[in-house]
DNA sequence: CGGGGGCTTGAGGCCACTCAACGATAGTGG
DNA sequence: CCACTATCGTTGAGTGGCCTCAAGCCCCCG
């Protein structure tokens, strides 16, 4: 059904030297930095969890693959966020840049090293996982009970939530990427977001359509029929 | 679309008194038991979480409902699995007996404080966690991205691994909630086991249809394809 | 300026849903 | 033990929401 083209000549991060581990609460400050272009994999599913990472600047999206094509985005990573956390040794999710972006990383073993005697830091991991999992149990009912409606509004919230400045949301993923985040195609979504502009509900700025500007936060949350 | 209707008069475990912890490697060992009847809840969404509990023998269904009634079964409970385990304070699921069931259950509080100084039971709880999330995530992939067939096909995979005994899969839950489970509806369910049926994958075993022989797991596991 | 990718929009088709009827089963009370 | 009833499961007929296929526009980029 999709059929993914991967530009895969991204540098792997071997040449890092040992990076130094701060046992602060937040896990990932002040760490090695990398980049990647926009479209570049950062590591494919089932390879060995190395690293772990977090976005600097940019976004990244995760995602499993059928072996026909069709693909599932779990997640997108925004700024702030920290991705590729495995608790087994291999990644469950391919991890691709959207765009140009820069992570900060560390070593897996090092963070579960001091996770072994800091309890702190071990709570921090237990924590961040259970908002993944927080994520995916929402995502679920997304994914198995709500329309197409229901699922763009969803989204436009959550994204808003996330990535808003000065009023304008500006979306760094395709509309097919938002499909394949939200179970349908592109047309479909594209056919929602024509649909709640027509609504009145979001604008769209400039000429790029991924600028968006929610008018009516309510209204579209009244789309979204929350559990 | 759907209604629930759920006959809440289930006793709460209030009277339980306290209980002593092991720090064994298998944290609700030797606990508690509480039963449920059929149909009766175990917790609300959003309620506190109190408990911990593992399945000692019946099945528990664990799912989240839009204001409309549209229902999404995020996980089953068989025998042995653990359940109702939030890092947060609140339960995100409701939770329901599917048949009679009995459980074990252990106070939160007394699970946190243990996992406080015993590294090995916070290891446990990330990893149970962790377990969780690959389910999820496995879950929504099929959610999002597979036909009725194939979700059919793997939801009996799934079932199989857990429940058959002596070739014979007893299933539990009815098609209703197969269907909340992988975002079908009951009648999709049973097309697509009569389908399966016809195709010589399963039989049917007795009067009930919830008895069922996986005849061929290989054309099984190729109707459900992999990531 | 030509080519390609991203987005929108339309037309038509299909898969899963809806509505409905029916048989079978299990639970209930006489 | 046997109606009686509610629940569960299957199957059919028809509908509809999303998908598929296609055309066209716009913008970016070489």
């Amino acid at each position: 059904m999709f059929v993914r083209i991967t530009t895969d000549s991204a540098p792997r991060p071997n040449s890092l030297r040992d990076l130094g581990m701060t046992s602060d609460s937040n896990p990932l400050v002040g760490l090695s930095e990398f980049s990647y272009k926009k479209g570049v994999e950062v590591y494919g599913e089932k390879e060995p969890a190395e690293y772990v990472y977090q976005v600097k600047s940019g976004a990244v999206r995760s995602y499993k693959l059928l072996s026909d094509g069709r693909r599932q985005i779990g997640a997108f990573h925004l700024a702030t966020d920290i991705f590729g956390l495995e608790n087994g040794s291999e990644h469950r999710f391919t991890a691709e840049a959207i765009v140009d972006t820069t992570v900060r990383l560390v070593k897996r073993k090092s963070l579960e090293l001091v996770a072994e005697s800091d309890a702190m830091v071990a709570r921090n991991l237990l924590s961040m996982t259970t908002s993944n999992l927080q994520h995916a149990e929402d995502h679920m009912l997304l994914l198995g009970r709500k329309t197409s409606l229901e699922r763009v509004a969803a989204f436009l919230l959550e994204m808003d939530k996330r990535l808003t400045a000065a009023g304008v949301m500006a979306l760094p993923m395709s509309r097919r990427d938002i499909a394949d985040y939200l179970g349908l195609t592109l047309e479909t979504v594209s056919r929602a977001l024509s649909r709640l502009h027509e609504l009145g509900v979001l604008g769209f700025i400039g000429n790029t359509q991924r600028q968006i500007v929610l008018l009516d936060r309510h209204q579209l949350a009244s789309l979204d029929l929350t559990s």
